[in-house]
DNA sequence: CAATGAACCTGGTTGC
DNA sequence: TGCAACCAGGTTCATT
C-alpha cells in the first residue's frame, strides 16, 4: 500500500471533505478484511466528519454527533478519491456523497483494505491499533527507542522495520531506501546495530518519508492520490526496483555495482552490497 | 516470546 | 493467442 507517506496524502487530500453534510452512502457488497458495516449508511447521512487523521498507515474518521469513528486502512492496492464525479466502477467499496455534489470514494481491488466503525470513546483500544509503535515522524521515534526496541533482536534490520510494533509507518519500499541512504546492510541482524548505525537509520526514515510526502507519495500501480494524479516519488527511488542497475553514489564514483535483490520475510529487498556492508 | 511462512485477493507481466 | 506461474505499497494467523 499505501505506506505512511502515501496515507499521508489521502489524509490532506481528504481534508476537503470535512464540515461537508453527508447526503448518501454506497456500501458495496463485497468484505474487505472485514465486512463493510451496514449500519454505516443510517450512521453518516446528516452528519458530517469533523476531523480525519492518519494513525500510522491508518486513517480515522471522526463523526459529528456520534459515538462511533471509522477506522480505515487501504492495504495494498487501496485508494481514497475525492471527486464530484457520480460514476461507480469496478472495485468501488465505499462512496460517501455529500450535499454539494462531491464524494469520498474507497477503490480497493485486491480487498486487503479495512473500513470499520469503532466506539469513539476508546478507540485507540482497537485490536488493530492498540499494538502500533511509535510514529515515524513523531519525536518518540529516536536514536534511544529504536536501540531498545532492537535490543536482541535476532531477525535482519530490513525486516525489523517493516514491523509496525517497532516502528509505525515504513513499508517495503521505503525500508530499502532508507537503508540504502543510512549505508546498512538489509541482511544486518537488528540487534547488532550501533548507536551511529541507528542515528543513521532514524534521519535516513525521517527523511525518505518527508521527500516522499512532498512529491504526493510512490505510484507503482494502484496507489493515486485523492485527485486521481499518481504520486512522483517513484522516480527518486535510489535502489528499490533497480535490480541489477548501478545505485547512484556509485555511479558518481564510477564504480562497479549491481543493486541485488533477493527475499527476506516473503518481501523484496533491494540494496547495494558495495555501499551497504554488513 | 521471537521468528518464519502461509493466507487473504485481484490483476498485470513473463515465459513457454 | 493461450495459459500457467509469478509478482505486487500489508497485515494477521498458525506453526516452529
Amino acid at each position: 500500500m499505501p505506506e505512511l507517506p502515501e496515507v499521508e496524502n489521502m489524509c490532506c487530500g481528504l481534508q476537503q471533505a470535512l464540515h461537508k453534510d453527508i447526503k448518501s452512502v454506497y456500501i458495496a457488497d463485497k468484505s474487505l478484511r472485514e465486512p463493510l458495516p451496514k449500519e454505516l449508511e443510517q450512521l453518516l447521512i446528516n452528519t458530517r466528519f469533523y476531523q480525519i487523521k492518519r494513525l500510522a498507515k491508518y486513517l480515522i474518521f471522526h463523526i459529528s454527533n456520534c459515538n462511533k469513528v471509522i477506522i480505515a486502512h487501504a492495504g495494498m492496492s487501496g485508494r481514497f478519491i475525492y471527486d464530484n464525479n457520480k460514476d461507480i466502477i469496478k472495485h468501488d467499496h465505499i462512496i460517501i456523497t455529500f450535499q454539494d455534489g462531491h464524494r469520498i470514494k474507497y477503490n480497493d481491488p485486491r480487498r486487503f483494505g479495512l473500513f470499520i466503525l469503532e466506539d469513539a470513546a476508546n478507540y485507540l483500544q482497537n485490536k488493530y491499533l492498540n499494538k502500533i509503535g511509535v510514529d515515524a515522524l513523531s519525536a518518540e521515534f529516536n536514536t534511544t527507542y529504536l536501540e531498545l526496541k532492537l535490543k536482541n533482536l535476532k531477525i535482519n534490520i530490513k525486516t525489523a522495520l517493516l514491523n509496525q510494533t517497532i516502528v509505525a509507518g515504513v513499508g517495503n519500499i521505503y525500508a530499502s531506501e532508507a537503508l540504502y541512504t543510512a549505508k546498512i546492510s538489509p541482511l544486518a541482524a537488528a540487534g547488532s546495530l550501533n548507536k551511529i548505525d541507528l542515528e543513521n537509520l532514524v534521519i535516513a526514515i525521517k527523511n525518505v518519508l518527508h521527500k516522499s510526502i512532498k512529491l504526493g507519495g510512490s505510484t507503482l500501480k494502484d496507489y493515486k492520490k485523492t485527485d486521481g494524479e499518481k504520486g512522483q516519488f517513484q522516480d527518486h527511488f535510489s535502489v528499490y526496483g533497480k535490480e541489477n542497475a548501478s545505485c547512484p553514489a556509485c555511479l558518481v564514483n564510477k564504480e562497479d555495482c549491481k543493486i541485488i535483490k533477493l527475499k527476506q520475510n516473503g518481501r523484496s529487498t533491494f540494496y547495494c552490497s558495495n555501499i551497504q556492508n554488513l
